[in-house]
RNA sequence: GGAGGCGUAGCGAAGCUGGUUAUCGCGCCGGCCUGUCAAGCCGGAGAUCGCGGGUUCGAUGCCCGUCGCUUCCGCCA
């Protein structure tokens, strides 16, 4: 039989096409065989359309219909008709109408599911994965992938209105010292010699600025070989960008007017432009985090003035040893935290390398439970002090500052979620600014990069970094929404004399950086302009429009979290040729020999 | 590398302190059914309870080990 071509899609048919006759192809969603008449939801990725074969039908055509299983892929000729005012289903778009079926041909069959074709399945990742032609089948599989390519539809729109173009840079590109561990691609051509894969297209974007390409901006695909988490995979996508003669100013109210443009084209959303702007340090000693989820407030204070005088040991310690005492009032929370449930918080506060958390609750009385012993003597001053109420649950963590910030953080999280203080409706994007530039490393004994080695330290530090690395900020900037971190660029450093201070302070020795990235360096010496960036993860901006927890809800075949794919099974050996077209041996772990 | 959680039919789950013919829903197979839209009703098949060892008269359940998945820490400029 000739194929039967559609002639609409499943999603499209209303009352205003009645009579008419047509072709639909798609798949079987469901089939409900009431003996006499018999129902099939026919469905593609623009909807679901019923299709009924009436008692009176042929007896072949009932036959046919009946065998028709789940997601067998069918082709069906029929007629367009109202259903009775009763049937009418206000739940779906095509709700009004009906196709009577005259003709029926199946197109391919289908096995039985590994799992249903819902529109939000509860299967397991693996057989999600393994099956994820199937699982993409689903509604909400299908609304993720649609929305994704509406953001980046949404964001090539933008950017290129905003005079900006869109170019391309390698994938095979020379391995770097710095940064994540490089995906690395053996060389046939050259005997020993590896191409890595770009972790971002960070030197190539800084390179078409000193070409003259002022505005640029990529969706990229990169690659970073680390242990994956819901937000994290080994490959993902970027919406790079990078442009000539900017401020900080600049990229922020370019990057806020894309996002203003995604979100009202995509979503519906108009989202209140002029991000608020917080400083790392204030990130990180009110919230806990330089990635803080502002959808509610519980902003931690500063503990320390009422230390002195108490007799509790450990926090005077703390404070000699130079860290910090913190201070979270939860409000109304002391009737519902008992011990165990503090106790829990405790626990999540230790795995951020925490030793314990204190606690007290306020009472009429005063301070009552955990430390407030020690404290019930300045019980009025600490609790006008951090503005605590009776019924108040207030939680201390001392520690050195980055553990005590990081740990109480993690708590002032948690919380958020236990207590619903989230408002899950809410898009709350935030600026973090002035990012140390430099990081000491205590094992090493050494000053590292906080981000990388490309970022301007900002001007009121020019002169005197090199001495006193410590205090220096970078003009270097995050976009965080929602307690993800959704963006990082900078303003670059242009001046080949000011990159080799920076190598200087992180003991990159000048060969080395010579040697890895002199390309760049010598760019800069033909009339390099100052430019600066960001990169957006594609991911994490549909995974949070999604309402999903993990970037493969938003990605169409992602790696399990081992970094294999279940579906292909990669990755996997290869051919003894490969290899010595190659020229590598592969040498097995100890503990893989042992198996082999 | 480390910590927590999970592992019972194709899928999702139940199985309390050790004794069941291992339960339920979806799916699958067969039958019935004229208006459903997660259709309904009746019947049936389908499980070495992740794997190995131990304790016990007896283990899905307790203990040890191991593997897999998952979330997090480390890592991710």
């Amino acid at each position: 039989m000739e194929q039967m071509k559609r002639t609409v899609t499943c999603g499209q048919l209303t009352a205003k096409n009645e009579g008419q006759t047509v072709i639909l192809n798609g798949w079987v969603h469901r089939n409900r065989d009431h003996g006499g008449i018999h129902f099939i939801n026919l469905r593609d990725r623009y909807g679901e359309t019923q299709i009924v074969v009436d008692e009176d039908a042929a007896e072949a055509l009932k036959e046919k219909a009946g065998s028709l299983k789940f997601e067998y892929c069918v082709a069906i000729e029929g007629i367009v008709r109202a259903r009775p005012e009763s049937m009418i289903n206000p739940d779906m778009v095509t709700g009004e109408i009906e196709v009577s079926v005259k003709n029926i041909s199946i197109l391919n069959s289908c096995k039985t599911l590994p799992f249903m074709i819902e529109d939000e399945t509860d299967s397991n990742e693996t057989a999600r994965l393994k099956y994820r032609y199937l699982d993409l089948r689903s509604k909400g599989m299908q609304d993720r992938i649609i929305l994704r390519n509406n953001v980046t539809y949404a964001i090539r729109e933008y950017l290129q209105k905003s005079s900006f173009l869109e170019i391309e840079t390698p994938t095979l590109i020379k391995s770097t010292p710095e940064g994540a561990r490089d995906f690395l691609v053996p060389s046939r051509l050259h005997a020993g010699k590896f191409f890595a894969l770009p972790q971002s297209p960070q030197l190539y974007k800084q390179l078409l600025m000193v070409s003259g390409f002022d505005k640029y901006f990529q969706v990229a695909r990169c690659y970073r070989d680390e242990d994956a988490r819901g937000d994290r995979q080994l490959e993902f996508t970027q919406i790079d960008m990078e442009m000539s003669f900017v401020s900080v100013d600049d990229i922020f109210k370019i990057t806020e007017g894309m996002m203003g443009h995604v979100f009202k084209k995509s979503l519906g959303v108009d989202l209140p432009l002029d991000f608020q702007r917080i400083s790392y340090d204030d990130a990180m000693n009110l919230y806990g985090s330089d990635k803080p989820d502002l959808r509610f407030d519980m902003a931690f204070q500063d503990f320390a003035p009422f230390v002195p005088a108490s007799s509790f040991g450990v926090f005077k310690s703390v404070l000699e040893a130079g860290g910090a005492v913190k201070a979270l009032v939860v409000p109304g929370a002391a009737a519902d935290y008992s011990r165990k449930k503090i106790t829990e918080l405790e626990e999540t506060a230790k795995t951020f390398g925490a030793k314990g958390l204190a606690w007290m609750k306020v009472t009429t009385e005063g301070l009552d439970g955990g430390v407030s012993k020690f404290y019930n003597d300045q019980a009025d001053a600490i609790c006008s002090g951090l503005e605590a109420k009776e019924g108040d649950l207030i939680l201390l963590m001392g520690a050195a500052w980055k553990t005590a910030c990081n740990s109480l953080g993690a708590v002032r999280s948690r919380l958020g979620k236990d207590l619903k203080l989230i408002d899950e409706n809410l898009y709350r994007f935030v600026w973090i600014v002035d990012f140390p530039l430099f990081e000491y490393n205590e094992d090493e004994k050494t000053w590292e990069p906080a981000h990388h080695m490309f970022s301007m330290p900002q001007e009121q530090y020019l002169e005197t970094f090199d001495k006193d690395p410590g205090p220096v900020k970078g003009d270097l900037y995050d976009l965080v929404l929602n307690g993800y971190e959704l963006a990082s660029g900078s303003i670059r450093i242009h001046d080949p004399e000011l990159q080799q201070r920076i190598f200087n302070v992180v003991g990159f020795p000048k060969e080395v950086a010579e040697e890895r990235f002199g390309f760049l360096l010598e760019s800069f010496r033909y009339g390099a302009p100052p430019h600066g960036g960001i990169a957006a993860g594609v991911d994490r901006l549909v995974m949070i429009m999604a309402g999903k927890e993990s970037i493969k809800e938003v990605i169409p075949f992602p790696k399990n979290n081992a970094g294999m794919s279940p579906m292909d099974d990669s990755p996997a050996w290869v051919d003894a040729d490969q290899l010595q077209d190659l020229h590598l041996n592969i040498i097995m772990p100890e503990v893989d020999k042992k198996e082999e």
